[in-house]
DNA sequence: TTTATCTGTAACCAAATTAGTTACAATAAC
DNA sequence: GTTATTGTAACTAATTTGGTTACAGATAAA
């Protein structure tokens, strides 16, 4: 099973209000349009966005801005800002407790799950939303 | 969005077959009365496990055994054996190329996401079926 | 050789999740 | 006042998951 479009939807999005805030209103429809999706599934996540503190949504028709300087804003507060996981792992319901593996199977998998996640976890907390816009500068900047 | 139980239950279920291939024909339904499912649900994982490489499935009714050593394998080896992703992240379809973000969205973010899959699966390759039977051989041993 | 057991697989189901859609009240700009 | 926009509810279609029944084919045990 597979991390949801809703990550690199919100990543889009986050890209869109940095670049485009001080020109335009950046509105769910204008961000639709870039994203290529409906503006109702970007209002839901312009909804976790300013949840999770990233972002104002002004009320009218005045679009969005960042409240946090992109180099504060990492994969990680993103990733957890719409994808709201908090076990990475699904675990089966109700091994046998008369069973020697199955009364310790929780015990033993455990720890080795959480670490996957947080190894995973850590490595998109090394990149920032700063990093992403250096990378689109540059290749924009080559043509 | 998570990653299924199928995993969970492939690592239950390499387990009881290590622990009791000498004893008694590990059977689905003997598999399925420790993971409290249905048979069927294990035989699709026994057949992933087979095709892995990991296992070999007796003919008739003699249950499955281990053809590889517990110290190598590796949960890494279970995860890909019964959830054959390829890239964990989604990434949402055709972002607009007219628009700069649009355009290098994807240049500028998939490296990102392809480093932090790894890093969960370098972090599920460091442990073995070994590392897990010992541990509930020390839980066992303590009762 | 007959009977019981087990695998492999197809077919189906219910529940959950996802992305997309329509609709509309509330709000602010023009 | 008119228009544009948000926030949200409600609905849909498609997909996925775990569970289930059914049964042909293979094997062990009697």
């Amino acid at each position: 099973m597979k991390i949801t479009s809703r990550f690199s939807i919100a990543v889009h999005t986050l890209l869109l209000i940095y670049f485009f805030q001080r020109s335009r209103n950046v509105t769910s429809n204008f961000i639709a349009s870039s994203v290529n999706t409906n503006p109702v599934v970007i209002r839901r996540i312009l909804s976790n966005l300013k949840e999770a503190g990233l972002i104002e949504v002004l009320p009218g028709r005045n679009g969005s801005k960042l409240i946090k300087n992109p180099n504060k804003i990492s994969l990680l507060d993103i990733f957890k800002a719409v994808d709201s996981i908090d076990t990475l792992f699904n675990f089966h319901d109700n091994p046998n407790p008369e069973c020697p593996v199955g009364k310790n199977i929780h015990t033993a998998l455990d720890g080795h799950l959480i670490d996957a996640q947080k190894a995973l976890e850590d490595s998109l907390a090394k990149t920032t939303l700063e990093d992403l816009i250096k990378e689109i500068n540059q290749k924009e900047n080559l043509l």
